[in-house]
DNA sequence: ACCTGAACACCGTTCAAGT
DNA sequence: ACCTGAACACCGTTCAAGT
């Protein structure tokens, strides 16, 4: 497991293969199937890994627990993005390790601590880790392309620009505001509306 | 490319294989490289056809704008859903194709029509289509294991009632709720945090 | 000049043959 | 009884050989 992180930090997730994780423990493919039941379980396990390489941070405080979101989720953002294309798992399964119920029982607690609706609360989980995990795998597929964020961005600004606009007037309008910022600063503003919107929004209705 | 729609339809996007594409035209793989440049391409170009497939609904009024947004997102969701794993492509490359940016025009619309300041909407256009695409993406693994929500759903509740969740006490408390819910309702619950964070979370700086 | 069959360099997974 | 080399059934992409 340990050699199939080396091998994903190295390499990406798409260069986690049956033959590259054996060759880094010396075998054949064959051999790994001893462990896990395929590679789907292998990337599930390597990913229980990850997530506990988080920092939970310090215990709930509620004068500033909506910054202690934040800044958990940033630590798991980046503890994705130094394993590139990690993040393609837990949107695939349900992470149901040890270590990813770690970072939801504490996203869970700091939530309490503010106040917050546990019905609310619950879905909130659910619906911040598919923005987080998105965030990175867009992040990460740039990286494992070999290419700088900004690079991207400069020809994503080009191919709007070389399009017909006439009829998206609004579009045109505001592709600057569109193009501009970093990943960083973006994910930011996106917790920050789902938090927002927590103290907002009526809790769900979840037919109980 | 309508070619590459029928395999996606029914295969899914793993099931988008060069030779599959070619199979279906009744040529060789080799044959389809006049066409695009690879298999990246191929799904590019395949994307912009399935958002050309999303209806943008009825001109924006102010009075009901923030209804406008949702019922439009959930089309989104719907034509992804449509083309199983077909969500994974806009993960992994900004879409520029003029079907993309003609849904992104009317969303800016809506916004304005609502009055949202122009460096928010910017910014939640970004946030929210990776939001869409992970939830599509994400329902889509499992279609294409051919499982069904619901029965995936009982055994992520199994997993986590086997674990020992005597250090997560708040998890623990939390698993009726945090189960609770089918797809569309956690959508809608997640579109709504972010339309109502957009009237409560300052414009970004985008350093103008 | 254009198209494409066959080849190349990979995959995940299985299983018979070795220890 | 356990491990694994070799095989199987796939990939995306290239290119020489045919038309």
């Amino acid at each position: 497991m340990q050699a199939g992180l080396r091998v994903m930090r190295a390499r990406g997730i798409d260069g986690v293969t049956m033959r590259a994780v054996a060759a880094e423990l010396d075998t054949g493919a064959a051999s790994l199937y001893v462990y896990v039941s395929n590679r789907r379980d292998l990337l599930n396990q390597m990913f229980d890994l990850v997530a506990g390489e988080v920092d939970l941070g310090d215990a709930p405080d509620p004068a500033r627990w909506r910054r202690q979101v934040e800044d958990l989720l940033f630590r798991v953002l980046r503890a994705l993005e130094s394993y590139p294309g990690s993040a393609r798992v837990p949107l695939g399964n349900v992470p149901t390790g040890p270590n990813a119920v770690r970072i939801t029982e504490r996203l869970i607690e700091l939530m309490r601590a503010g106040g917050v609706d546990d019905r609310s609360a619950a879905w909130f989980v659910d619906v911040i880790f598919l923005f987080v995990n998105a965030t990175a795998y867009e992040t990460d597929v740039y990286a494992e392309a070999g290419r700088e964020q900004a690079e991207v961005a400069d020809d994503v600004r080009q191919a709007f620009e070389s399009l017909d606009l006439a009829s998206n007037p609004n579009f045109r309008s505001m592709l600057p505001l569109l193009t501009s910022g970093d990943g960083d600063e973006r994910f930011r503003f996106g917790v920050r509306l789902m938090i927002e919107g927590l103290l907002h929004v009526a809790p769900p209705d979840v037919g109980e």
